[in-house]
DNA sequence: CCATTAATAGGCG
DNA sequence: CGCCTATTAATGG
């Protein structure tokens, strides 16, 4: 068991999973690739039927508009899964994955990972749960962006930071462009609206770091 | 270091 | 609030 079992028994999705299932896994997973900073992992109509699996590192999943704009779907960290929406179907449209710090990565193809899921009801379940999670939280973030103003939204998502890391005081994972890209704001908006926040004494901002007051 | 990118500020619709 | 432009700050090679 070298770093090609920690590879995919990092990932919440798959740690808790019978160590015969684990060993199946690594049989049909690629390991460890490594992206530096700013390379692409993955590009729309490349021929990747693969799920990625982020082990150590950082990147985000993006869409770029006509005009050039990016839009950021959502931020994937180490044990992170995407892509697993395709297991079920085969889309040609995919995301741009781009590593947002040195990474190392893996993948499994659908082919491969599909013959495992009906071998493995721990697996399926475990697919299962990931996907409702994911729902809930693509839901919330819809709603966010229909119902709440961009000060709100901020202040919603740095709720959901406090919560996950359980501290009032943390260091933004991302870009305050990348940011604004998530919350569906421009970056502009997004720095007037901090200094509105820190106006009214609700939070405290040096450079990356955010205080919840 | 310098060059590029990110962040902020102000004006306007 | 988004878009545009100007200026400054941060970053990374």
């Amino acid at each position: 068991m070298h770093s090609e079992l920690k590879c995919i028994s990092r990932s919440p999705l798959f740690a808790n999973l019978p160590q015969r299932v684990k060993e199946r896994l690594l049989t049909i997973s690629s390991h460890r690739e490594f992206y530096p900073r700013g390379a692409l992992i993955q590009q729309p109509l490349a021929d990747a039927d693969g799920m990625v699996i982020i082990d150590e590192g950082s990147a985000k999943v993006y869409n770029v508009a006509e005009d050039g704009r990016e839009k950021i779907i959502y931020i994937l960290n180490s044990g992170d899964i995407e892509g697993q929406q395709h297991l079920f179907k085969h889309i040609k449209n995919y995301n741009f994955i781009q590593s947002l710090e040195d990474s190392w990565v893996c993948s499994i193809k659908y082919a491969d990972f599909q013959g495992l899921l009906q071998h493995s009801p721990a697996l399926s379940l475990s697919i299962l749960n990931n996907f409702g999670n994911q729902l809930i939280e693509i839901e919330r973030n819809s709603v966010r962006r229909d119902l709440l103003d961009a000060k709100n939204r901020i202040m919603a998502y740095f709720g959901d930071l406090q919560q996950l890391l359980g501290k009032t005081k943390f260091l933004l994972p991302i870009k305050k462009k990348e940011l604004a890209s998530m919350l569906g704001i421009t970056p502009e908006t997004l720095s007037r609206q901090l200094h509105v926040l820190i106006q009214e004494k609700r939070i405290k901002v040096t450079g990356r770091e955010i205080q919840l007051l």
